[in-house]
DNA sequence: TTTTGATTACGAAATATTTCGTAGATAAAA
DNA sequence: TTTTATCTACGAAATATTTCGTAATCAAAA
């Protein structure tokens, strides 16, 4: 396969959630969820959404005059890459110092608790693929 | 008091991480931690820890020739400022998606899942105030 | 003393990222 | 048909970040 796309951009991965969330979007859309956040022209946001498409961030269906747009990386994956990077520049490469921190700082639900002690379970009967 | 430091840059934070680690240093020291993973010139370093002085992320002594660095903000509130912003740009803040995916890409030890445990432990015990 | 080596200061170039204005095309409304 | 609104393309300005060269200074070595 060709080299995959590179890392995106604070900017690019906002987008990028947006489109997770939602799928096929137009930059309209994707404009007036950023908006809710940030303001920024709607032209800001078309040029960052036609970067992406050249970095293959998204791809976009141009049949029709509104161009369609949706993205090419995987959330998970794309998840997966950035927190390996944080994970090393941030916490030396310490996932369970990342866990205890991000754990500590934040309420999570007894649900969520639960959901990550069956995870702990898990990955002690079975370790890693 | 005053405005807190801003977030650090990428190779601020690399540097940073190198003045946690050893405490009090030199930029020529500094410089050769670095240079084992990357490579730029001495004083890139050196440009980058002033401006790093100017910002408050770090604060130097003067009195000898050779200027003693250290680290002005602490690692715990660096990597926790790091992380919510990491948590809401990448994870929409759901801090068990985040503990999730990093649990389940690197392998830890069984000291450190049971350490995990205690926390999760102590959190249902006593939540967060 | 003279030379050599290491240091800081500083400006500016190089690169990366974000923002926006303008032009041209198309479609919808009047 | 004419006007108005909406869209894309695109260049370029604005900003942020990283990199480096050069000059001045000081201290140690010769």
């Amino acid at each position: 396969m060709s080299t995959s796309p590179p890392k995106p951009t604070e900017s690019e991965l906002e987008i990028l959630r947006i489109l997770w969330r939602h799928g096929p979007s137009t930059v309209r859309l994707v404009h007036e969820e950023l908006s809710r956040d940030k303001d920024a022209g709607y032209t800001t946001t078309l040029k960052l959404m036609q970067i992406m498409a050249a970095k293959g961030l998204v791809s976009r269906d141009e049949t029709a005059r509104t161009h369609i747009y949706q993205a090419a990386v995987s959330e998970a994956d794309t998840q997966k890459q950035l927190l390996n990077r944080f994970l090393d520049t941030a916490f030396g490469g310490s996932a369970a110092r990342l866990v205890m921190q991000a754990l500590g700082n934040h309420d999570a639900s007894k649900e969520e608790l639960d959901e990550i002690r069956k995870l702990l379970d898990q990955m002690e009967k079975r370790p890693k693929p």
